[in-house]
DNA sequence: GCATGATAAATGAC
DNA sequence: GTCATTTATCATGC
């Protein structure tokens, strides 16, 4: 699956917009981490903000929104939930003990 | 000042800073002489953190960063490799 | 200009 | 589900 949608702010080279349909329906095939657009992003975190555990409904219809499989949708939260949680714990390191400023 | 602190915090966050020379040297020597296994246990990981004055997920971050770059060419590696198994080496037989 | 540390997608163990 | 990890990408140091 190949994230075909718009890279706020940054360059990727291919996917003109107005290419007839299948033309570039053998490219990338098997291309890996693609990061996603700031878009993207932030309809992700804006759902996150409500939900840190998204249930079926809101994942399909994110993913349909956002040009992403369900299963990538499913994984970013995860990924999203584990960033937080080291988020914790790097702030609690900081603030405690430690030499302040 | 909280804020401040907060801010500073999240700015610091992917800033980068090299470690230091003999941090970087306890890192080499524990890869280097687990070569064939590379992956350090979590009390390992904690030992390796104090010793170098560094955090558990920087310490984890250097051997994530070790294990693929290494694979990714070996070659360039070689000499480092050498120094350090020479090293430990000459330490157990001391 | 690459080396290096940190983060973002993606996988797999459990 | 969590969580360590792999991999590519990003951002900085020098």
């Amino acid at each position: 699956m190949k994230n075909e949608g718009s890279y706020g702010g940054h360059h990727h080279p291919s996917a003109p917009h107005a290419a007839p349909a299948g033309f570039y329906s053998s490219v990338n095939k098997n291309s890996k981490r693609c990061p996603y657009s700031k878009f993207q992003i932030r309809e992700l975190e804006r759902e996150f903000f409500f939900n840190v555990y998204i249930n079926k409904e809101k994942r399909l219809q994110l993913s349909r929104m956002l040009n992403l499989t369900d299963r990538q949708v499913k994984i970013w939260f995860q990924n999203r939930r584990m960033k937080e949680k080291k988020l914790s714990r790097d702030r609690l390191q900081y603030f405690s003990g430690n030499p302040l400023l | 000042a909280v804020m401040i602190l907060r801010s500073r915090f999240l700015d610091a966050r992917r800033k980068r800073r090299n470690f230091s020379k003999q941090a970087t040297e306890v890192l080499n020597e524990y890869f280097y002489s687990h070569l064939s296994n590379p992956y350090p246990s979590e009390e390992a990981k904690e030992e390796l953190a104090k010793k170098c004055g560094i955090t558990v997920s920087q310490v984890s971050n250097w051997f994530g960063n070790k294990r693929i770059r290494y694979k990714k060419n070996i070659g360039k590696f070689q000499e480092e490799a050498n120094i350090y198994a020479v090293k430990t080496a000459v330490s157990v037989t001391q």
